[in-house]
Order: C-alpha cells, then sequence, then structure tokens
RNA sequence: CGAGAUGUGGCUCAGUUUGGUAGAGCGCUGCGUUCGGGACGCAGAGGCCGCAGGUUCGAAUCCUGUCAUCUCGACCA
C-alpha cells in the first residue's frame, strides 16, 4: 500500500484534519456553497450517497412495520409551547415566519426544528382506541435549526433527516421500540457504512428536549473526535399529557399514550467522510457507494477496447454492481486520481494487452492492491474483493478506535492521557452528578458522550469527586 | 454568540503597506499530437475585485456597515 499523495490540491489529512475534511467535501463533489450561513447545495454525488442511505433505512423501517408520513413545515408558536421542556431546548435555535406576503401573520409560525409537537396534534386526532394502537409512524424531510457555527454535513441549519414518530399502548411497548430502532441504526453504521459505533444512554443533562431518556450511538472519527451518528428517545407519557392524548383501553379505561422518536441525519455522510477517508479523498463503504465499479478504458482510441469496456460494465451491471465508465479523453492517469478522489471502492483497468491476455487489473480504493482478474471470474471477483474492501475499511475504523480508547480513573489522569496520546474516548466511572459531569468538561475538555448499554466496572469510584460510581461514563471532545 | 483570519475570472492566489488603464498558474473552449498514475503545443473565451454606503478629481487599494467562508471557544444531530 502506498500512502503518496496523488492529488496535490488535497490537505493531508495529519497536517490539518479540518481543512482535509473541508476539501474532500469540495473536491469530491459533494456539496457547493449557497448565499446562506449554513445552507449547502447537496451535489449529485453527495446527494446519491444519501439516497443510498435512505434506501438502506428505509427498507430496515418498513421491515419494522413503520409506515412513511409527511407533516407540515411550520409550527404555530402556540403548538410549540405546549410542551415545557421542549420548547426550552429547541427555542433557541428556531427560525421564525412572520409574514406572509406582506401581511403580519397574526400568530408567527416556526419552520420545524423537529416535528414532535405535530406528530402529537395529529396523534391526538387519530388516535382513540387500544385498537388504535401502535402507530409506527416515520418521516424523510429537512429541519432548520439556527446554529451558530456550521460545517457541511456535521452541522448546517437546514439538513435531511428521518424522524420517526411512534406512539403505544404501555411504557414497556415504548421503551422496546427504542431500544429497537436503536438496534437498527447501529446495524445499518456497521453493515452499510462499515462503521463501528458504541450504543449508549446520554446522561440527564444531555437528554433530548422533553424525553425521558435518550440513547445515541457514538462513533470516533479518524482525528479521535467523537460524532453523534443517531438517536433514539423514550417519552413515556410525558408528551401525552402535555398534549392530552388518550386512547379506551380494553378495560375500558381511559389511558395516556406512550411515545418514541428517532432519527438520523445527513451527518451520517460526515461521519463516513472522516472514518474512512484519506490523504487521496473519499473512501466510500460499498453499500452507500453512488459508483461502485469505475471501468477505465486504458489506451481507448485502440480498436475494441472501449467495446470491452462497455461489454464488463453491462455484465457487471446485470449481475447487480453499480458501474460506470469513464471514456471521457482525460488521461488514465487522471482518471485514477479523480475516482480515487471520489472514493470509488474498486477501479477496474481494461487495456489492449489485458484484452489478449482475457484478463483485466481491479484496484482496491482502501489499499491500492492491484489484482489481475481473468475474464471468466470477474463477477465472483468483484464480490469478493468488494466484501474484502468493506470488511477492511471496517476493521481499519475499528481499530482506531480501539487504538483511541482509554481507561482513567481520575482527572489527572484523563489530562495526561489526552496530553500524551490526542483525542479519543476515555471510559471513567461517574457518580450520577451533574455538577461532576461539567467538573469533568471543564477540566479536560471531554464532555460525557453516554454511558455505554454494555457497561464495564473500571473502579469503584467517581473520576471527578471520588464518591461511589453508578455508571460507566464514555467521555470524549465531540464534532 | 465571543476571539482571530480571509473574501480579486470556475479553482489557488499576486496586486492593497504608499489610491492612478485588473494580473499569473491551473481549469474551460477549439484544433492537432498524446494515452498503463492528474500529458503537450498553438489559438481563444472569461472578472465593473463579496455586497452597501462614505472619503477623493480618481478606490480592488483608505473609512463605516453588512454578508459569507475558515480556525479556536460556548451551544447543538
Amino acid at each position: 500500500m502506498s500512502d503518496k499523495k496523488l492529488v496535490q490540491e488535497i490537505t493531508s489529512r495529519d497536517e490539518d484534519f479540518a481543512k482535509w475534511y473541508t476539501d474532500i467535501v469540495k473536491k469530491a463533489e459533494l456539496i457547493e456553497y449557497s448565499s446562506v450561513k449554513g445552507c449547502m447545495v447537496i451535489r449529485p454525488y453527495g446527494y446519491a450517497i444519501w439516497e443510498n442511505i435512505q434506501k438502506y433505512l428505509d427498507r430496515r423501517f418498513k421491515d419494522t412495520g413503520h409506515e412513511n408520513v409527511y407533516m407540515p413545515m411550520f409550527i404555530p408558536e402556540s403548538l410549540l409551547n405546549k410542551e415545557k421542556d421542549h420548547i426550552e431546548g429547541f427555542a433557541p435555535e428556531v427560525a421564525w415566519v412572520t409574514h406572509g406576503g406582506s401581511e403580519q401573520l397574526a400568530e408567527r409560525m416556526c419552520v420545524r426544528p423537529t416535528s414532535e409537537v405535530l406528530f402529537c396534534e395529529h396523534y391526538r386526532q387519530i388516535i382513540s382506541s387500544y385498537r388504535d394502537l401502535p402507530k409506527l409512524y416515520n418521516q424523510w424531510c429537512s429541519v432548520v435549526r439556527w446554529e451558530k457555527t456550521t460545517r457541511p454535513f456535521l452541522r448546517s441549519r437546514e439538513f435531511l433527516w428521518q424522524e420517526g414518530h411512534t406512539a403505544h399502548a404501555t411504557a414497556e411497548d415504548a421503551i422496546e421500540e427504542t431500544e429497537r430502532m436503536l438496534g437498527v441504526y447501529a446495524e445499518h453504521c456497521e453493515q452499510a457504512l462499515n462503521m463501528p459505533v458504541i450504543k449508549g444512554k446520554k446522561t440527564e443533562s444531555d437528554k433530548f428536549a422533553g424525553a425521558v431518556s435518550t440513547y445515541c450511538i457514538e462513533a470516533l472519527m479518524h482525528d479521535g473526535k467523537a460524532l453523534q451518528a443517531g438517536t433514539s428517545h423514550n417519552f413515556g407519557d410525558k408528551f401525552a399529557k402535555a398534549f392530552d392524548i388518550t386512547y379506551t383501553s380494553r378495560e375500558n379505561k381511559l389511558e395516556h399514550i406512550h411515545q418514541t422518536s428517532w432519527g438520523v441525519t445527513t451527518r451520517l455522510i460526515g461521519a463516513v467522510i472522516m472514518s474512512h477517508g484519506d490523504d487521496s479523498g473519499l473512501v466510500l463503504p460499498p453499500a452507500i457507494a453512488p459508483v461502485q465499479v469505475v471501468i477505465i478504458p486504458v489506451a481507448q482510441h485502440k480498436e475494441g477496447v472501449l467495446e470491452k469496456a462497455n461489454e464488463l460494465k453491462a455484465q457487471l451491471l446485470s449481475a447487480g454492481w453499480r458501474v460506470k465508465v469513464d471514456d471521457s479523453d482525460n488521461s488514465a492517469g487522471w482518471k485514477f486520481s479523480e475516482y480515487e478522489m471520489k472514493g470509488v471502492p474498486l477501479r477496474l483497468e481494461i487495456g489492449p494487452k489485458d484484452i489478449e491476455q482475457n484478463q483485466c487489473v481491479i484496484v482496491r480504493r482502501d489499499t491500492r492492491e492491484k489484482t489481475f482478474v481473468s475474464l471468466n471470474e470477474l463477477e465472483s471477483k468483484v464480490a469478493e474483493l468488494m466484501n474484502a474492501l468493506a470488511d477492511g475499511i471496517y476493521e481499519r475504523a475499528l481499530a482506531n478506535v480501539k487504538a483511541r480508547t482509554y481507561t482513567c480513573i481520575n482527572i489527572e489522569d484523563m489530562n495526561s492521557v489526552l496530553a500524551a496520546k490526542g483525542d479519543g474516548f476515555i471510559k471513567a466511572m461517574w457518580c450520577g452528578s451533574e455538577v461532576c459531569e461539567d467538573e469533568v468538561k471543564e477540566k479536560t475538555g471531554a464532555g460525557s458522550r453516554c454511558m455505554p448499554l454494555r457497561q464495564e466496572k473500571v473502579s469503584d469510584v467517581c473520576v471527578c469527586c471520588g464518591k461511589p460510581a453508578t455508571a460507566l461514563v464514555i467521555w470524549g471532545k465531540a464534532y
């Protein structure tokens, strides 16, 4: 494997991770900035990645019994105000619409920052009996949060996401749903994005505005910073009480429903970039790569080369792969660099010499390993190399998480580890007090990411105050 | 939102200190030669210098404001 940087315009990843990220996002043609801060144009190549993520998740949602719906994008202020914790959490970052044409509205409306209250209003209208439950709804849409600091995919003012909103008869059903969907997200990250994640529960201070409990999946980027890759909330009957959403039970008693919500966003694209990318550009997981195999005809002006390239394309297409032939008149070397920058998993080179020998060259994006493949076994070799790449990038990302996960027993320990080894996940015990949580963040820069579902006991006492500990917390600096 | 930096053809930048006819490389278009790791020659197109005010005979250059991008903090998916 060569680490040689082939595309000069990309800043080296180890030199300046932030600039490297921005370079990739622009050079791989994922986005273009617009004239509004924090609002980006998602270009065809970037949007195709999102469509593939959607395809995978939408299938999983439907397999688990969910239906897609669409809610309005405007929320009247009075509706947003109904649940106290919810409005307090979102008020600082909502965008308001005050005029329709030239006329001032009687009541201003916000552009949805999330749609809990809309679903509540709707559920109140359509749920009356236990026979109406559960309601398992999801919507694909964009939401607006007026962020102060913005970064492409990681934090934009408008972003694309899906939000699942479900209504259940019992508290147990809601908890089960919350956990089920967290599991779907974790599987998606590991299988489709080849990105390891840690399933956990947010601390009280970190949970979603209005939730009883918030679960999350946390990923660790190549530079050692944490990124929340998805969340799943249990609302219990808090919203149901605020919105008076009731149903008549089998026993003819009036009961409040129990609700959940869960979401992932286009941030996942940022997570993929920062998990797998290298100095030559993107490295895309096969499951979401818009082009999985790019065929580069070498000496394409020579007779028979383009024909052969198109023949191989047809063969791979019918085998189910997303394939492209680049027959532009750029040089072969130019094309190699171009598709490496765009993260295409496999490159297939076919030239006159190959044709003579009934073979082609296949190069893996992650290792740049070249394999001569007989055209007789093309389909099986492509499948094999594609799987090897998916496994390879997962293992590399996992190795990074392992190498950057540390165990600490006190604050001094945390600071010296961070100073010596750089950012990462720090496993340390916690007493459950918000004071300690804040103090750790203030003194180390690392905040609580989550309390992993798979708990361990690395010490008996809190990393901060030394009193008896109640939970293992993963701490880290976050995007 | 606080601190700092930057906005000049599509991109990267020079020119701003000391006001006086808008530049380079890459990219783009055409033709030709090339073609197994970002090829080369020739010819061409493209910018009222982020935007709005102000100072001045004259502003890319000085002043004020504003918007955007980047970095570091605080907040968040």
